[in-house]
DNA sequence: AGCCAATCTTATCCTAGATCAATTTTTCTA
DNA sequence: TAGAAAAATTGATCTAGGATAAGATTGGCT
């Protein structure tokens, strides 16, 4: 478990020091989080992160129709949760389901923003996680530039077995369509 | 000019000491961004950073088509740039042109750096407006749950005068319609 | 194995927004 | 200030994707 935590940091940060690292094992405790359960609520203040050993996330929020729309995946290797709301302390804008029973790091936000001003690797590598996953909100936004089917090609060459492990229907609302919609969609693009 | 960059950095960190705003100046140098110019453009590191003291921007990218699309507009007291390229050297996913003659304070690169590294409170007020940033930028997804027009509505609410000051195709091109289509929802939403 | 619920597909019809084309209005610029 | 270019509107027609409804599959559970 820990070993794939590192090895994680060690890809961000190839020079993240050995004991560094080790520095990092008394602040993570690993859990279960169960299929369908909510990591995070809309408007709470996220006061956990998570880092996915296994397992597979939504992060999604509400329209004005009461429609839930999904924002993002999170699956293996991926951090979960508000990470900014955890620092500043302000209200979740989504919130956060296990879509399987995933097996989880947890990290206080205390330990976290503990870590942040003691440890400078650590800080170094969150602020490249942030700008990394800045990025990614920069580029879903810019994919609405494209057609359905484009942006489901998208997704597909992103997580090519995202078909096997999230219902279609979430899929579909990821990509801002009906459920029906895409299945019309997959039909066309297979022939 | 200094002064208006001044009150936006108290605005957003009031605790920001006098005195540290003063060692700022030396960095800074005021500039005109003619209209239509490009600051930035695609694949390019940003070198710069801009404060915009009075004018008025676009962001965009190109889709698969071929086709323009605005990813947000910047306004007087926004900065201009793309603040990750700059701290990690990567190549810009977007342009950004100017849409009038555009007064500004710009900074290098290098020296937004040496900041970042040698003033806390410099620090700080970009570790806020970068979590601003990244907040902007899953608000802007996450709006395309909603309708073109109810997003219309949505960006007038953040921008009365936007219509003012921005041609009506490229507000089309950020909503992600035609130039058409937003003429005729504007004209059902007046009657 | 057998049943109920969840998920996915298919068909029909409908609507928001696209495309194409022609004006009109506004804005530059000589 | 006239004329050209840019921007916005309007009309007619088309299409991607929505809504509704009915089946077909799949997948737990007991």
């Amino acid at each position: 478990m820990y070993k794939q935590l590192f090895e994680h940091i060690k890809k961000t940060c190839p020079n993240y020091p050995e004991e560094d690292l080790n520095l990092l094992l008394p602040y993570f405790e690993s859990k279960i989080i169960t299929k369908k359960s909510l990591f995070l609520k809309v408007g709470d203040v996220c006061n956990t992160a998570a880092f996915a050993v296994k397992g597979c996330f939504r992060y999604f929020t509400t329209n004005s129709e009461g429609e839930e729309f999904i924002t993002r995946f999170a699956f293996n290797d991926y951090w979960v949760g508000e990470i900014q709301g955890m620092i500043h302390g302000t209200p979740s804008m989504v919130s956060i389901e296990a879509l399987e029973d995933c097996s989880v790091l947890t990290i206080s936000a205390t330990d976290y923003n503990y870590l942040l001003q003691n440890s400078r690797p650590f800080a170094d590598f969150i602020e490249k996680k942030f700008a990394k996953a800045f990025q990614s909100a920069e580029i879903r936004s810019s994919e609405f530039a494209e057609s359905a089917e484009n942006r489901y090609q998208i997704l597909l060459s992103k997580f090519p077995d995202i078909t096997q492990r999230v219902p279609q229907y979430y899929i579909a609302s990821y990509l801002g369509i009906t459920p029906e919609s895409l299945s019309r969609l997959r039909k066309k693009s297979i022939s």
